[in-house]
DNA sequence: TGATGTGAAGCGGTTCACAGCC
DNA sequence: GGCTGTGAACCGCTTCACATCA
């Protein structure tokens, strides 16, 4: 089946079976069925097969899939073949903090720039990356080649900042301001909600337990 | 209509809920239509007026919805009437960003501790935030009744290190390691995987834009 | 009249179950 | 025999549309 509409729920799962695979790999596993996937990592094994088929007929039946294989299948459909830089905007405890975050480091993403609007940080260092002024972000974007930007500045600021990077042709945009941010539907903007998160979790010790009754 | 089974996906509505209550009300707003808050923040009507019927009939027909009433209401519903205390476990970049990340502070929740297994890191503080031993996390955590935990630790750490606060009888749990937890089903953990919305964002990159097309 | 609360329809994603192929 | 790929059934969430009520 060619892929038509992808929901984003199965890009998730993807790079989920991806991680999954380069465990195997790593144990030298070279065939696996998506029944011993779904069972080892806890899935659903259609689920597996279902989403691997949206991209291709990747699996051999009777035998199942071949973990190298597969895994450069999933490198490629996730843009994972090439190098990604991103920016990250607002140099507070957070934006520092995903400077070198393990999970940037690890994959193909690094970080080339940081972004502040206060004056007494710009032409600081975090380890190697630079702070530059949120003024000139299209144009360290455009030299660095950045292509995917984490907004990590208050809420108040979040929505011209998006507006700022967007119209510097950025089209992957991930946001930790707890804001409602509005965006062309040519940019894809993740939004990472530690607020909700938090509230979600108080509303689970909020209830009366539930001990052995229901779930 | 009582609560019976609320799903995930509308106790994160009602966070969001809360967030635009509260800033109609620091305008001075007294009573709002679900149709005024949709067309506002970019949500359905519907939506919000069966989400907020599972929980009670705080509406008024002909009216709307009492501003400062309705925060009330949702604040009790989200658990945010009482003070929630926050461990971090990982004293490491991402750990002691969250520490003093101001989402914590706004809201009711307060970092009370920090653990590692670092031994050098034992003693120091992050702010007012002291980092103990996390051998020594039942212990302190019954001492200063943490009732929620953020695991920041790396991957092959962090089911261990899941155990052992579920086992100390925390039941609220967020967790930032890309790493498939099992847990019991009294306990609610909520991964945010990092990597996967980054290599969401890079499939979506991959993508032949479909510029004007579909979409 | 105007807005809520809600049964019913609609929709999208997940799981089942099996035909098809190695 | 074993496992994939996939139509069909299923399930849960969202949206519609309207009866109901201040």
């Amino acid at each position: 089946m060619k892929s038509d509409k992808i929901s984003e729920l199965t890009t998730n799962r993807m790079s989920i079976y991806l991680r999954c695979l380069n465990e195997l790999a790593d144990e030298g596993i070279r065939t696996v069925s998506s029944e011993k996937i779904a069972k080892r990592f806890h899935l659903n094994s259609a689920q597996i097969r279902k989403d691997l088929a949206y991209f291709g007929e990747f699996g051999v039946r009777g035998v199942g899939y071949y973990v190298e294989e597969l895994r450069t299948h999933l490198r490629k459909i996730l843009g994972l073949n090439k190098e990604h830089c991103v920016a990250i905007i607002g140099a507070g405890r957070l934006g520092t903090a995903l400077t070198d975050y393990y999970g940037f480091s690890q994959t193909n993403f690094s970080v080339a720039a940081l972004f502040d609007a206060d004056q007494s940080k710009i032409g600081q260092k975090v380890g190697e990356v630079e702070i530059f002024d949120i003024k000139d972000f299209a144009e360290v974007a455009e030299r660095d080649k950045i292509d995917v930007v984490v907004i990590a500045v208050p809420a108040e600021f979040a929505q011209s900042v998006l507006e700022q990077v967007t119209n510097a042709g950025i089209k992957a945009v991930m946001n930790f301001a707890p804001s409602p941010l509005k965006v062309d539907e040519n940019v894809k903007l993740k939004t990472i909600d530690l607020t909700t998160s938090l509230e979600s979790l108080s509303y689970f010790l909020a209830q009366p337990a539930a001990k052995n009754g229901r779930k």
